[in-house]
DNA sequence: CTAAGTTCAGCTCAGTTCGAGAAAAACTCT
DNA sequence: AGAGTTTTTCTCGAACTGAGCTGAACTTAG
């Protein structure tokens, strides 16, 4: 590998390249960014103020900065572009999880030119309400019940390009991960209480679960979560025990881990 | 949205729009396909016959075609582009599974030019050893142990670009998604023994099962697998009795899942 | 043919985990 | 103080797990 004959031939090459004699092709990034709000799921999203698919609800998202221009410097990496697409349209948090959910680039899933999206997952716990960036019309955390009908979400509904499609793979994505990592924290301050923990659970994959057992297998899954020592300032809104406080432990996989389809 | 002044600026918008606007980036797909051969799991690698990175072992990949051009038609779709490049490289089975693992698009991992890599997973039977294709010097089935140090699988060993941490993170999805799918059928031929099914999982996650638990655990699992009704040909290799056969079952996901660090 | 060895498939049993409910502890409100 | 609430722990039968054993079915050596 180190053969002076292959630098030097490298070197010819790449010097010799012409980017531009390939067919155009754009790369964004899309942020499927969920959080819940008083015991509701909501996702970021954003009314198109430009062409195509103007006055559209779409996800946050951009064209991804390959090289330095005019606009700013290159995006280093592709989390980098998400997340400046995404402070381009809201305030981040310090704590969150940033997760690459997959890339979808059929024909023709947007009318200019071909372009690949590179959807990503962000889970934050609750975010303040979004200024209007540029290129938005209006930018707003809505519950996704208004996008699916009651349990589930439904793929390309009233969504912009296929982004009804990866909303609701974000979604699934969100609901497995709960099951094997301890990402449910991600969506809770960084101290919080077991029954926090537990209506995160529960919103997420719409349904109940059986308050003591669920206490007892947090507790048993080594890393999941760590005793703060602290006390909750006070007793749910009618009273009773104050509860403990916990912090996020390090594990990252769950064992054994909580299947949604048990109590 | 159906409001026709929309409907026209959409189509103004559309008709001046110069798709050469944008800075150049290409796209390209690399397939992390892994096979097992006599109970060893194998990776299909090319050498590159063209630069850069000439004369490096590299997962085979190629540009996505964007557009219709000389080369061909465009691409319809990702997995298509993934399976037309994986096809210019060896005979594709027809049974198989291929399934989108990551994209990769740091600023410098390739000197041309901004490249955005979409990475597939295939999991396949055991193939026929590849064709040469053009673009390459060779193509073969490695092991994966000659590219790691025992069982794991080490980034950035010997490969080209960033494939050696693409082949980490598709090894990585290959053994979990035994745990919690039934995908470890893809790895087998369309009829097979409960043993053959074990052997797979040993290979895959590098150690030995209780034999008569995993059986058990196999046919409690409901949609794994599906009774033939037929046996196999003969016994092992040393006599015995002769093992049933199954097919694979309807299943997608597997209740319960077989843990890897479980019996 | 017979005996020994091998592989497959089912069984057993002790230990663990799970679901469901009850009970205890700690707190608020009247 | 007493009733109601919430958190946390406990209980118990059912289900599951890991480990080994046993019998069935087959091959090979002698």
């Amino acid at each position: 590998m180190a053969d002076p004959r292959h630098e030097e031939g490298e070197h010819r090459f790449l010097a010799d390249y012409d980017p531009h004699a390939f067919a155009p092709a754009a790369v964004t990034v899309d942020v499927v960014a969920l959080t819940i709000r008083s015991g509701v799921p909501h996702v970021l999203l954003t009314r198109r103020a430009a062409y195509p698919q103007r006055g559209w609800w779409a996800l946050p998202g951009g064209f991804v900065r390959a090289q330095d221009g005019p606009d700013g410097p290159a995006d280093p990496d592709l989390p980098d572009a998400a997340l400046r697409v995404l402070s381009e349209k809201t305030r981040l948090p310090t704590e969150l999880h940033l997760e690459q959910l997959g890339t979808y680039g059929a024909r023709d899933r947007d009318p200019r030119m071909r372009v690949f999206s590179v959807a990503y997952v962000l889970l934050a716990p609750d975010l303040p309400d979004p200024d209007t960036g540029r290129d938005t019309e209006e930018a707003a955390w809505v519950p996704w019940s208004e996008l699916g009908h009651g349990d589930g979400v439904r793929a390309g509904l009233d969504l912009a390009f296929d982004h009804g499609r990866v909303l609701a793979d974000g979604v699934e994505r969100a609901r497995s991960k709960l099951e094997y990592t301890p990402l449910a924290t991600a969506f809770l301050p960084p101290a919080f209480t077991i029954t926090a923990l537990r209506e995160v659970y529960e919103a997420v994959w719409g349904r109940s679960l059986h308050a003591a057992n669920f206490h007892r297998k947090i507790l048993a899954a080594p890393g999941f979560v760590e005793d703060t020592g602290r006390l909750a300032e006070r007793g749910g809104a009618g009273g009773g025990r104050r509860a403990r406080l916990y912090r996020a432990g390090g594990a990252t996989q769950l064992h054994p881990p909580l299947l949604r389809n048990t109590q």
